[in-house]
DNA sequence: GCATGAAACGGGAACCGTTGTCATCTACTG
DNA sequence: CAGTAGATGACAACGGTTCCCGTTTCATGC
């Protein structure tokens, strides 16, 4: 199961890579499908799905579930050696930064462990407002 | 405005809280809605959204996203304060134990911080097997 | 370069969970 | 006990995602 050659190469999957490389942030699928229509591609929205869902089962991409049943895709380093990662999401705009997590990845462990569960998998998604879309400064910011 | 009083009290509203106690996991809308009439109440489904709605609006009850746009509700202490907690979810029984965080409270805080980001929120989700529903030591790593 | 088999594509329908609509019903108040 | 604001619920609408299946395109061998 190393090799997960799974597809074949097409535009349309490069067409959706392109996309998802473009934006620095998170996208959603029918966002990705509407920027590779607008960007002259011709691909169909069950396709976008079908690389945004290959991509991200090999690993090459991030998944986001904000929450309202929207999923959020996003390349990421190929195989980003043992790096299991999470992010910072920016409500508004989708940008997101990576941070690494090995307190989190401790934390899960133990706290599931100590519950008698095993098999743990974790979600942890950050949301916020990036500094360019920070609303007022409510608190005393300056 | 501590009262959150929002509504009536009705046999409909009482047997969603009935179903939700009764069970102790997390159950999705359907199901709560299939145990209510299983259980020989009269309700609607319509009727278990909207109490679920206002159970999580009121902090009544706790709601994870499982990721696959199911939403899944529990009912956790009526006003806990300050505690912002996590669960651990058994993924095959939905079983859950809830658990305090203060050290992923803290990071997300100082991670989005450090990025600049503000107005931060955050979901964990702790996915695993309960004791009851293990599978054999596979040796798999997340 | 061209034929060929297989994989990928894609339009539209199907699905599923969730929310909106609105006429009817019911819990509370006076 | 009657009046009324609010709750209910059958059904339709909705939005995101997946399935279906005939058509297109890729990759390869000739």
């Amino acid at each position: 199961m190393t090799a997960t050659q799974a597809r074949r190469a097409t535009r349309q999957g490069a067409a959706v890579e392109e996309v998802l490389r473009a934006a620095d942030g998170f996208r959603t699928a029918q966002e990705v499908f509407a920027a590779a229509v607008a960007a002259g591609h011709r691909i169909g929205l069950t396709t976008v799905y079908r690389h945004l869902n290959s991509l991200a089962e090999d690993g090459r991409a991030d998944v986001v579930h904000a929450g309202d049943g929207e999923a959020q895709y996003r390349l990421c380093g190929a195989d980003d050696g043992g790096g299991h990662h999470h992010h910072v999401v920016c409500r508004t705009c989708g940008r997101s930064e990576e941070v690494a997590a090995p307190e989190v990845e401790r934390w899960a462990e133990r706290v599931a462990g100590a519950a008698g569960y095993t098999e743990v998998s974790h979600t942890v998604e950050v949301f916020g407002l990036c500094p360019e879309h920070a609303t007022h400064p409510r608190a005393t910011r300056s």
